[in-house]
DNA sequence: TAACTGTTCTAATCGTGTTAGTACAGATAT
DNA sequence: ATATCTGTACTAACACGATTAGAACAGTTA
């Protein structure tokens, strides 16, 4: 959880870049569902950030059926993530259309993006 | 050129959104190498946006090595955007790259990804 | 009761994209 | 030469959103 990297500089704002981290962390099965999130105030002090920002991301997180909050109890990690995966998945594709529509105005071969699929797939195997 | 479309409401900022336009413009071979840009106070005045922020955006291209400038002559796409080209291709590189790392996070098969990369192109066969 | 939790709210601050206006220098047609 | 176009540079002001700061309220738990 604590090895999450935000990126005071960086163009994205730093709640967005808190969502994905911890949103990565939930989906690979580094934070098991029911698990316990760190409490606003302390991942803020951990991290040094405001605790509106942490709350800011939670609460995102949260709209997105990832993790479920109560007042008096602390934020937990949803039991069942499974909604969150399908409108993940959508990113995915859109990330997909942005690469293919990318490659048309270059006018690369089809196979050249399913080959860098296949490089790609194997360079990060585990 | 001018189907170029601006959305000030987006959260890109606009001279991005010019950025990309004409980039594609020129990549999809609409705009020829060497011809003409729109001056900068013209197409300020056809958007309906500050020069300034055109101005950014010719020289942001330039600096892309997409376009190239000279003080009373105008705004021409380069004779050579081949380098551009092999910038652009990193670029979908890295969709591809973030699109499997998205993809592993969720366990999804490698073979999902290259069926939405057929099925996505397909669909956009002109 | 005390100490923790999430939640809400307002005000101030800061960064950055955008606008507005001006000015300067090079190119070109008249 | 003059007029008019071109890109470029600069400052000041504005707008918007992200972030911070601080306070307050409500629920949970030991």
């Amino acid at each position: 959880m604590s090895n999450i990297r935000i990126d005071v500089k960086s163009r994205t704002p730093i709640f967005e870049q808190l969502c994905a981290g911890i949103r990565e962390e939930i989906l690979s099965g580094a934070m098991a569902p029911g698990e316990a999130l760190p409490s606003v105030r302390s991942l803020a002090c951990e991290l040094a950030i405001n605790p509106n920002t942490i709350q800011k991301a939670y609460a995102e997180l949260e709209r997105q059926k990832l993790i479920s909050s109560a007042p008096g109890r602390g934020s937990f990690v949803s039991d069942d993530i499974r909604p969150a995966m399908g409108a993940f998945e959508e990113r995915i594709l859109e990330d997909l259309r942005a690469a293919v529509h990318r490659a048309r105005l270059c006018s690369i071969e089809k196979k050249k993006l399913t080959d860098l699929i296949d490089k790609e797939w194997e360079g990060t195997k585990q």
